[in-house]
DNA sequence: ACCTGAACACCGTTCAAGT
DNA sequence: ACCTGAACACCGTTCAAGT
């Protein structure tokens, strides 16, 4: 345990309690700053997130960040990378069905866990680089395992299943807007005011809708989980890909 | 057709004609400041996308935009409804299936039109607002026509529905970094340096998940669209509503 | 009501210079 | 190799003033 790596953690404990700060004179690591940038991240949200302020937090120069990373895009690359390589794999030896159903439900963990990073994933494509070989190659032996292969859909089925992956989630905690407080009343009012000879099943079923769907929603995921909602898109992935599998191949 | 509307048309015209130079005295409008928005969109990608430049193609001052719209955020959300304002839903009559995927598809096909609004689609909570109430009650319809209902998982499938309609298309086009050459490049690499050894089915596979597979791509939707996986993710959905439909009610 | 014009408090990024 | 320090060319937004 006393080895370079246990070193390193604990002078990146130091770095880290001296937020402002930077007493050591020990080099600044991408994890470092890939971690400083997640905590100013959760903090701030993604609109108010600056390299400036990054560097202020570590007590470097702005210009210092940019000796480890190329663009601010690159960091927030690094970022998503940094927050999701704790999610781990679903275990082996389950059957296909399985083992995808825990796939999505851990990934959504994972982002829960720092939803902050949740609107740099999917909606661009530098992110999508961050996911490493052995997941891909899980994923596509399940696929085989399902009865997927290159004459019968491997390509399509491992694409249904990321869109699956990252899709309802990205919508389910997309970042409110800044200015809170004037979302929120607009929200409410919209919602309440719908007019019912036009919109009969919507305002029949406002009651269930508000604050809980798509659309009809002044907070967002991280205040107000769509358990539900997730467990049956799951559910949906789950048998319509089991019926795509008989369906006819290419 | 010789009405209000139409010299709105043409005024608007006029000041698109006279890009950067505002002859015309006639008052800025919301839809006028959003068309000139998607333009710049379209031209220049959404990180280069600025308050000022916008001002400047129309010819005025940035403060000017200020007084039609409240916040940059706010500017964005406009163009998002103005974008997708000609996405009309599918005509009534049909079986609740097909209606689906005509929805599905239609949305596709509305944003392919404007692909620089994907990534402001469904990754911010602003741009949810967007959409009519129109299309909620008729999405509510179909689901009631489906067997849905408040006491078996409308709220639940209402969720699923818009996470798939804006999900995969979120993905499919989401933009790419802006050193373009040097991402392909390293893209092309990782994606030909795969060992064989340790992933032998992605090394299989590789010649037909490379540029065409979620995170083995450096083209996105807009250059390499993914009708095949699309139409298989429609399935999927479709197919997994109908069972889901049949499954536990609450 | 709608826009000008000036100003404020920031940005990301480059480049030369220091150690 | 790693960081400082100054500088460049921008930002979004506020506010008073003009018409």
């Amino acid at each position: 345990m006393v080895t370079k790596k246990a070193t390193l953690e604990a002078s990146a404990k130091l770095v880290k309690s001296n937020r402002g700060r930077r007493k050591s004179s020990v080099a600044l690591t991408r994890e470092q700053i890939a971690s400083a940038a997640l905590t100013l991240l959760s903090e701030r949200g993604i609109d108010a997130f600056s390299v400036r302020d990054l560097a202020k937090s570590l007590g470097v120069y702005p210009t210092a960040i940019y000796h480890h990373m190329a663009t601010k895009n690159d960091l927030l690359a690094e970022v998503v990378a940094y927050a999701l390589k704790d999610m781990e794999p679903p275990p082996q030896g389950q059957d296909w069905q399985t083992w995808f159903r825990e796939l999505f439900h851990r990934y959504r963990s994972a982002v829960q866990a720092h939803p902050s990073v949740a609107p740099l994933i999917g909606a661009r494509l530098v992110s999508n680089a961050g996911v490493g070989s052995d997941l891909i190659e899980h994923i596509l032996t399940k696929l085989v395992e399902a009865g997927f292969s290159e004459d019968a859909n491997i390509v399509e089925a491992f694409n249904v299943v990321i869109a699956a992956k990252v899709g309802f989630v990205t919508l389910e905690l997309a970042p409110q807007p800044d200015e809170l407080e004037d979302f929120e009343d607009m929200m409410r009012v919209r919602v309440n005011t719908v007019n019912v000879a036009s919109y009969p099943l919507m305002a029949r079923l406002l009651p269930l809708l508000a604050n809980s769907a798509f659309m009809m929603r002044w907070e967002n995921g991280v205040r107000r989980p769509m358990d539900d909602s997730f467990k049956a898109y799951v559910d949906v992935v789950i048998f319509g890909l089991e019926r795509l599998r008989g369906e006819v191949s290419l």
